[in-house]
DNA sequence: GTCTATAAGATGATAGAC
DNA sequence: GTCTATCATCTTATAGAC
């Protein structure tokens, strides 16, 4: 492995480990059992650092979860894949990266602009999901697919932050979830029902 | 004011301001025109400012809230106000202030006792808006309030982060919240017939 | 309680030898 | 590309005068 991709992968395990607090160009080319130097020659700053090493994380992780987004056919079934998403990053931190990346970004132009584009490949995801699954729903019609896929995302990672925190409480928060699919079922159940009520309700809401 | 407070509150606007990567003693002390020693004659430590600010800063922000959460008496009711909410997060940053502090905690005990303690207070007063909004509903039977309560929290935190580096996006997110009021609505409006056909979906889940 | 001074270490970043 | 200095700066934290 390249010392440059050496780096990459330490920034990111002490991102998931650590926290953007304890990320420094020492402990990372520590962990990456290289020379403190070289994290200047191959990448000019810190940030930098950063910031390659999150969208590197973003584009493998969602890549293994490309063909399970793309097999979900119904809102039971994405909130089946969140909270087998959940399991996995719960090992391997792909969102809790995000989360800390978007900590830092708060006065860090470059890590900013590597949080937006790290949740524009997330909101894609998701958004194509939620399109497909509600298309044939009567939902579809009030339903913004892009704000939602942004909504979604943004609930996912504070769940992951959380969780980094108390994890008991996040498994809390993942089985109430669970628990909410029943509606979702019964929802997906009242198809026609539903379907006629919220027309109804549309023609009445939209002046 | 006294020097305490003077710290507290300059560690409360640099968290939310500048994030937890730019706290220290030193800018701090400086925000709050005071000298650098004196956080440490205060609080011990740069974390236990950070946790004591925390601390101080959740207990205010939610006594402003309270009369609003009691107030709620619908799921849309509800909604409207984590609109009003976001917006005047916004300007206050209470929320983002959570997130800073979760975000630092990942590895530090003394924040990490803060961010459940923040996280403690804000669960106990959306549970009870919950508990009381759904009581009357069939749904109450399927939900779990005291994780409902947490996800919703960490939801929130995510979206409050995410608007820092985003604010586009976090807005885009919020419209879209806010246009699934319609269907929270028509699950109001459809009271009987939802009520039957989650008794019906219940009987079956419960093997 | 507040200040100055200072220790002891960490940090970003660079120059220059290899 | 990599290493060894080396800087200037920032950091937590303490001792001691006021």
């Amino acid at each position: 492995m390249s010392t440059r991709d050496k780096l990459l992968l330490a920034a990111q395990e002490a991102l998931v480990e650590d926290g953007i607090t304890h990320v420094s160009a020492r402990t990372v080319a520590t962990r990456a059992g290289v020379n403190q130097a070289l994290v200047f020659y191959h990448f000019g700053t810190v940030s930098e650092l950063v910031a390659a090493a999150a969208r590197a994380r973003t584009g493998a992780s969602l890549d293994h979860y490309r063909e399970q987004f793309a097999a979900v056919d119904s809102l039971t079934g994405l909130l089946a894949l969140g909270e087998r998403l959940h399991a996995r990053e719960r090992e391997e931190g792909n969102v809790a990266l995000m989360a800390q990346l978007m900590a830092g970004a708060q006065r860090d132009e470059v890590l900013a602009g590597a949080a937006r584009h790290a949740m524009d490949v997330w909101r894609a995801e998701v958004e194509s999901v939620v399109r497909r699954v509600l298309a044939p729903s009567p939902v579809a019609d009030v339903v913004d697919a892009d704000g939602l896929a942004r909504a979604i995302s943004a609930a996912f990672i504070g769940l992951e932050l959380y969780d980094g925190v108390d994890p008991d409480g996040a498994a809390a928060a993942v089985t109430a979830l669970e628990r909410l699919g029943v509606l979702l079922e019964v929802v997906e159940d009242l198809g026609p029902v539903a379907r006629r009520a919220v027309r109804a309700r549309l023609r009445r809401v939209k002046r």
